[in-house]
DNA sequence: CCTGATCATGAC
DNA sequence: TCATGATCAGGA
C-alpha cells in the first residue's frame, strides 16, 4: 500500500496538518513529494501539495487521490521544508507557505457543476429542462445568474436526475507556436506532378520544403512566401505536409538587444570586498555578509563578479532587488552580463510571463534570477549565493499572510546549500548594521565612488525662513534659482516629492469637518480624475459632494499636495520647463514606468517630479540638481523608524545627482533643518546617524533591542474586541518572562476598518524561545470563536508598521 | 407543522 | 473553507 501525506488547499487552524491518502496502482510509479494532485475532500475535491510518502497509515478507510496535477515536482525537498519553518515563523497556515511559493497562475481555480444523471430531460421539472437544455454539465455560476432557487435542484439531487460535481482545475496555460513540416520530404518531389498548373501557392510552398526541409512556424511561412492558412491546410490534407504544436516562452525581453559586457577592473576596495565572498563560495561555506557601500561605489559590480563566480562553480544565483528598481536599467545590467542564463521576475510581467520565467528556473534553463520579493523561492537546487540589493528596502517583508522577510528566507536557503548571503545598501537597517558589528554578519565596506567622484553636496533649505521671506510657494527661492539655472543650461533636474504624510483629504473651510468613510476610521481622499471621494481601506466611494454634508457651506475644499497640484505651480513657477511626473497615477499601465523613465534620459523633459519610484537606482548622466521638496514630511508620522526612512530617502535621493562628469548638487527642503536625520544625511554620515539613532531606540526599547511582535484583533462587536484583546495579553503576560513588556490593549492607528473594530497588543522581546510555539497556543485557544464568530487574529513579527 | 436562518461540526 | 445536518424562531 502506498501512501501520500498531502496538505490541502483549505486554509483553516483545523485543517493545517497532513492528510492521508491512497496513491491509486495506476499513479504509483507517477506521484512523488512536491507535486500538486486532486483529492476528495469532504463532499468536494481540493487541490493539496504531497509531501510525504509512506507505506501504510493510522488511518483505518483512506480516500484515494483522484487525480495527479504535475509531471514533475513544484517544489523540491527544500522548499517543503522552508514551508514548514514558514508556517511556524510566521504563524501561517503550510498551505499559504506553499502556494506562496509559486507561480499565482499554479493555483488551483474551483468550480463546481451540476451533471445530469438520466438520459434525455423528460422528467425534468420545466425549470431544470430550461437550464440543461440538451446539455450534459451546467457550471454553478450559470445557476447563480439565472437565479434558480437551490430548491429545484435539490428535489432533483434526492430523485436522482442530477449531481453535484466538484472541478479542480489549473490556470496554467503554455504558450505553443504551430509549425509545418513535411510528411516525407522524399515523396515531395513526386507530389509536385499532381499539383494542379493553377495551384501556384501550393508549388511555391513544396518548392520551399524541397530545397530546405526544416520545418517552420507557419506564421513564419506564412509571411516568407506570401501564402495563407488555408493553402497550407490543403497541402495537409493531401498528407504531403503535417503541422505540430512546440511550445514556446513569454520572453517580456525578446525583442531587445543586450549588448555584451564584460567584468569591468575592480577598485582596490571592490577588491577586497569581493574576496572573502569568493572564498566563501569557494569553500562552500555559509555566511552573511552586509555590504555597506556609499550610492555609486559600485556594488552591482561586486555582484556581477560574485554571482560570476558561482555560475564558473556550476551552482546558481539569486539576486533580489525592490521591486521599484527593477527598472530595465537594471535587468539591462544582468542580461547583458549573464544573457540568456538570467530569469526575470516582477511584478510587471503577466501571469504567463511570470510563470514561463518560473519555469525556465524549475527546468534548470537559467542560472541567475533577478527579481523582486517572491523571487526568493526559486527553485533553484544548487545554490552558490544570493543578493538582497537595498537591504533596507521595507518591501522585502510581505504585508499579508504569509508574513515572511525575503531576508530570513535567504538566510535559511543560504544555511541549506552552504551558500553565502550578501545584503547590500548604501543605508543599512539599523537591525543589520548591528549585526555587523557584532560580526554576526561579515561587515564589508565601500567608502568611495568608483570614479573618484565626490557626493554632491547638500544645501539644507529652512522652509520657516522662506515663509519669512514672504515665499508661500513649495519653491524655496535658492531652489528656484537653481531650478532656472539648469534650465537655461539645458541640465536635468529631479525633484522628489514625498506624498506619504500628505493625502488629498477634503474639509470644509467653514465648520472644519472632514469627510469619513462610514466603514473605517479614516478620511476619504480626492480622487481628482473621477471626481470622487474614495477610501483608501474599503471600495467605499461617493461623488465629490458640492456642499459641505455638516453645514451645508460651498467652502468644501481639498487639502494636501498631490504630485499632480506640484505639477500646476511648477509649471506656472516655470512656464518654459518641460515637466514629466511620475507617480501612481501616471505609471499605472504597463510599460507606462519605463516609458516616462526613456523619456526623461532622452532629454524630452527639464525636470522628473516624482514620488519615493524615482529616488531608487535610476542613473541619468545629465542630472545635476536634485530636489527634495519636504524632507521632514516623514518624520512625523508615529513610526518609531521615520528618523531611519528620512536618512535612507534622503541619501538615496541624494546619490541620484551627479554621477558621472558633471558635478551635481542637491537641494533638501525642510521644517526641520536641525533633526539629526535631515543634517547627518546631508554630510553622508551613516555612521554618525546610526550611533544617535541607536541611543534613541535603546532609550525608547525599539529595535534593534529589542524584538517586536503586533498582535491585532479585530471583530464587528466593540466590547467584544476589547475584551479577547485584554485576555490575550493577561495570556502573554502570563506565558513570557519578566524581561518581555507586553503593551496594550490598545485602539490600533486605524481603530475601524470594514466596519471591524481593531485592537492590538505589542510585545517587545530580547529573549523568548519559545515565543512562536507560545502565540500559536494562544491563537488555538481562541480557535473556536474565529472559526463561529467572525474573531480575527493577526500575528505580525518585526512588524513594518504598527496598522 | 413547515420554512428559512443560524450554528456546530468534520473533513484522510 | 464549505457542505451538511441540527436546532431554533416565527408564521398561519
Amino acid at each position: 500500500m502506498k501512501v501520500a501525506r498531502v496538505i490541502v488547499d483549505v486554509p483553516s487552524m483545523s485543517i493545517d496538518r497532513l492528510f492521508d491518502y491512497l496513491i491509486p496502482e495506476k499513479y504509483e510509479d507517477i506521484v512523488e513529494k512536491g507535486m500538486r494532485v486532486i483529492v476528495p475532500f469532504g463532499p468536494r475535491k481540493v487541490m493539496g501539495f504531497v509531501v510525504d510518502m509512506q507505506n501504510d497509515s493510522s488511518i483505518e478507510k483512506l480516500k484515494s487521490i483522484v487525480e495527479v496535477m504535475d509531471m514533475t515536482p513544484v517544489l523540491t525537498d527544500e522548499l517543503l521544508k522552508l514551508g514548514t519553518w514558514l508556517a511556524d515563523t510566521t504563524l501561517s497556515f503550510k498551505i499559504s507557505t506553499l502556494q506562496v511559493m509559486l507561480p499565482q497562475i499554479l493555483k488551483a481555480k474551483y468550480n463546481k457543476e451540476l451533471k445530469l444523471l438520466v438520459e434525455g430531460e423528460e422528467e425534468l421539472s420545466p425549470v431544470l429542462k430550461s437550464l440543461f437544455v440538451g446539455r450534459a454539465v451546467v457550471s454553478f455560476s450559470e445557476i447563480e445568474e439565472r437565479n434558480i432557487s437551490y430548491h429545484h435542484i435539490q428535489k432533483a439531487i434526492k430523485d436522482g436526475y442530477v449531481e453535484v460535481q466538484y472541478v479542480v482545475k489549473s490556470k496554467e496555460t503554455k504558450k505553443k507556436l504551430t509549425w509545418v513540416r513535411p510528411v516525407n520530404p522524399l515523396l515531395l518531389e513526386e507530389a509536385l506532378v499532381d499539383i494542379p498548373k493553377h495551384a501556384k501557392k501550393q508549388r511555391v510552398i513544396i518548392e520551399y520544403f524541397l530545397e530546405d526541409n526544416e520545418p517552420l512556424p507557419i506564421k513564419q511561412l506564412e509571411g516568407k512566401l506570401h501564402t495563407t492558412r488555408s493553402t497550407v491546410q490543403t497541402l495537409v490534407q493531401k498528407g504531403l505536409l503535417e503541422t505540430y504544436e512546440q511550445e514556446i516562452y513569454r520572453d517580456p525581453y525578446e525583442n531587445r538587444n543586450f549588448e555584451k559586457t564584460d567584468p569591468l577592473p575592480l577598485t582596490t576596495e571592490q577588491a577586497e570586498v569581493i574576496e572573502p565572498i569568493h572564498e566563501t563560495i569557494q569553500k562552500e561555506n555559509h555566511d552573511v555578509f552586509l555590504l555597506h557601500g556609499v550610492t555609486g561605489s559600485g556594488k552591482t559590480e561586486v555582484y556581477l563578479q560574485s554571482i560570476q563566480k558561482a555560475i564558473e562553480k556550476g551552482q546558481e544565483a539569486i539576486v533580489l532587488v525592490p521591486e521599484i528598481s527593477l527598472t530595465p536599467q537594471m535587468v539591462h545590467r544582468f542580461k547583458g552580463r549573464f544573457g540568456s542564463k538570467v530569469a526575470v521576475m516582477h511584478s510587471g510581467l503577466s501571469a504567463g510571463e511570470k510563470f514561463d520565467e518560473w519555469r525556465k528556473i524549475q527546468r534548470q534553463e537559467v542560472q541567475v534570477v533577478v527579481g523582486a520579493r517572491s523571487a526568493i523561492f526559486a527553485p533553484f537546487r544548487h545554490l552558490g549565493i544570493i543578493i538582497i540589493d537595498e537591504e533596507h528596502e521595507t518591501s522585502y517583508k510581505q504585508d499579508d499572510t504569509p508574513r515572511y522577510h525575503a531576508r530570513d528566507v535567504a538566510i535559511f536557503r543560504g544555511e541549506f546549500h552552504q551558500c553565502p548571503v550578501v545584503l547590500g545598501s548604501a543605508t543599512p537597517t539599523l537591525e543589520s548594521f548591528a549585526r555587523g558589528k557584532k560580526g554576526v554578519y561579515k561587515l564589508l565596506t565601500l567608502s568611495k565612488r568608483v570614479n573618484n567622484q565626490n557626493m554632491p553636496e547638500v544645501d539644507i533649505v529652512d522652509m520657516r525662513e522662506e515663509l519669512h521671506k514672504g515665499n508661500r510657494s513649495m519653491f524655496s527661492f535658492p531652489l528656484q534659482e537653481k531650478i532656472q539655472e539648469r534650465i537655461q543650461k539645458k541640465e536635468q533636474i529631479v525633484l522628489l516629492l514625498n506624498r506619504r504624510g500628505y493625502s488629498t483629504f477634503v474639509m470644509c473651510r467653514d465648520c472644519g469637518s472632514t469627510i469619513d468613510c462610514p466603514h473605517c476610521d479614516i478620511s476619504l481622499t480626492y480622487h481628482r480624475k473621477q471626481e470622487k471621494l474614495k477610501c483608501h481601506y474599503c471600495s467605499y466611494e461617493i461623488p465629490m459632494p458640492k456642499l459641505c454634508p455638516h453645514c451645508e457651506s460651498e467652502s468644501i475644499r481639498y487639502f494636501g499636495t498631490g504630485t499632480q497640484k506640484v505639477e500646476e505651480s511648477l509649471q506656472q513657477t516655470f512656464p518654459e520647463a518641460r515637466i514629466i511626473r511620475m507617480d501612481v497615477d501616471t505609471t499605472r499601465r504597463k510599460g507606462a514606468h519605463e516609458r516616462l523613465l526613456a523619456q526623461f534620459k532622452d532629454k524630452k523633459a527639464d525636470i522628473l517630479l516624482g514620488t519615493q519610484m524615482i529616488a531608487k537606482g535610476l542613473d541619468f548622466d545629465n542630472v545635476t540638481l536634485v530636489g527634495v521638496l519636504a524632507a521632514d514630511s516623514m518624520l512625523h508620522i508615529p513610526d518609531f523608524r521615520s528618523a531611519e526612512k528620512t536618512f535612507q530617502l534622503l541619501t538615496q535621493v541624494s546619490g541620484r545627482a551627479g554621477r558621472h562628469q558633471l558635478p551635481g548638487e542637491v537641494i533638501v527642503q525642510t521644517y526641520t533643518p536641525d533633526h539629526y536625520s535631515v543634517e547627518l544625511a546631508s554630510q553622508y554620515d551613516y555612521e554618525a546617524f546610526f550611533g544617535h539613532e541607536m541611543k534613541v531606540r535603546k532609550a525608547f526599547q525599539y529595535p534593534p533591542y529589542y524584538f517586536l511582535a503586533l498582535i491585532t484583533i479585530s471583530h464587528p462587536n466593540h466590547p467584544y474586541v476589547i475584551q479577547v484583546t485584554q485576555r490575550v495579553a493577561k495570556k502573554l503576560n502570563e506565558m513570557s518572562n519578566n524581561q518581555t513588556k507586553i503593551l496594550g490593549p490598545t485602539p490600533s492607528p486605524i481603530t475601524r476598518i470594514k466596519n471591524r473594530y481593531r485592537y492590538q497588543c505589542m510585545v517587545k522581546y530580547r529573549n523568548e524561545p519559545n515565543l512562536y510555539t507560545n502565540m500559536r497556543k494562544i491563537v488555538q485557544e481562541f480557535e473556536h470563536e474565529i472559526q463561529n464568530k467572525d474573531l480575527q487574529i493577526n500575528v505580525d513579527f518585526q512588524p513594518n508598521h504598527m496598522m
